[in-house]
DNA sequence: GAGAATGTTTTCAATAGCGAAGTAATTTAA
DNA sequence: TTAAATTACTTCGCTATTGAAAACATTCTC
């Protein structure tokens, strides 16, 4: 048995080896990491997101979200504007650029993943989805730095996919946060 | 279905997180990470290895296993020995030091891990160990800079369990390797 | 209101890991 | 034997990521 939980663990080790590995191909590749993309497909399905969601969706910390917004701003996928009604935080939206780079950058592992995983059964599939959200429930042990709001076994289907932000809405287009 | 993959992805994500942050944790409670701890298991179950050897075994660049040797070198946990049939290389053995800190410094992901793992079913254990297997063999593309040895679907469970190395024994534990 | 507690973002220093290039030893080929 | 190719390991420069603490803004409490 524990055996099986070391076999788990090298698994593990091995599919964490790839997904590094596969990062720097995709970052010599495109000019972006997958974290990056993360970030800007989570931008894309939220409209307009704070760091701190970013955060909190991605999975990283608040330093690691401000460096990849910064660096994501800085080649122009993305605009930030500064809430009116809470000045510490500030929303981020895709530009023009933003979303085509998010659509013409395939994630080589995605895709690999992706195609592979559509040559499998379904009930294997189904299996594969369920084991992973059990590992993950397994080494859950907090957020990065905060709670992923509830690591429940079955509530990674919803990390892309969440209600439009319950705020003010906080409209105009102002306040480009000087940097 | 494309759904069920990027929730794959998603969870596999958090997983990785898990992990690094476990490696932090576990570094600063021992000053061994997992990735170290790794290693010297691997020493351990082989009792002698090369550089390569380990590299292979833990799925790192060789430029790694050089900063965990020299790591773990440091601390007095292994000892190396020039080879005599190949100038090259150096065989690797844990010091008692080394034997000791491996069994006392226990990695909280692995024991999180190990005792939530022991508490699922008999059949539910096999399948996520079939999954991650089977997940493995998806991402895996090529070793971090070699080959990991033929990444078929089983080869996991023998990642740590291999013969006492074909080589010619290469006995005399002289020519410490000069630092 | 003043002050404390809380929340959001950034800055900073540190670290693991990698690829590429370099060095040295071995093997292969001619 | 000598040259070329291969293999083992190391050095170097770089990136992503993090935790801790700083810098502000907001909210709560009295």
């Amino acid at each position: 048995m524990e055996d099986r939980a070391l076999s788990c663990l090298l698994a593990l080790r091995r599919v964490l080896g790839a997904a590094e590995r596969n990062d720097r191909a995709l970052a010599r590749a495109t000019g972006l990491t997958t974290a990056q993309l993360l970030v800007l497909r989570i931008i894309e399905d939220a409209k307009e997101i704070t760091p701190k969601g970013i955060s909190t969706r991605a999975g990283v910390a608040p330093a690691s979200a401000t460096a990849l917004i910064e660096k994501l701003a800085q080649l122009g996928y993305l605009r930030r504007r500064r809430s009116e009604s809470d000045r510490r935080k500030y929303w981020v939206s895709l530009t023009e650029a933003g979303v085509a780079a998010l659509h013409s950058a395939p994630d080589p592992l995605h895709q690999r993943f992706s195609s592979a995983f559509d040559t499998i059964s379904n009930w294997e599939q189904a299996m594969i989805l369920s084991a992973l959200e059990r590992v993950a429930a397994l080494v859950a042990d907090e957020g990065p730095d905060q709670k992923p709001a509830g690591v429940g076994v079955h509530d990674i289907s919803s990390a892309l996919s969440f209600p439009p932000e319950p705020e003010p809405a906080d409209p105009q287009p102002a306040d480009p946060v000087a940097t």
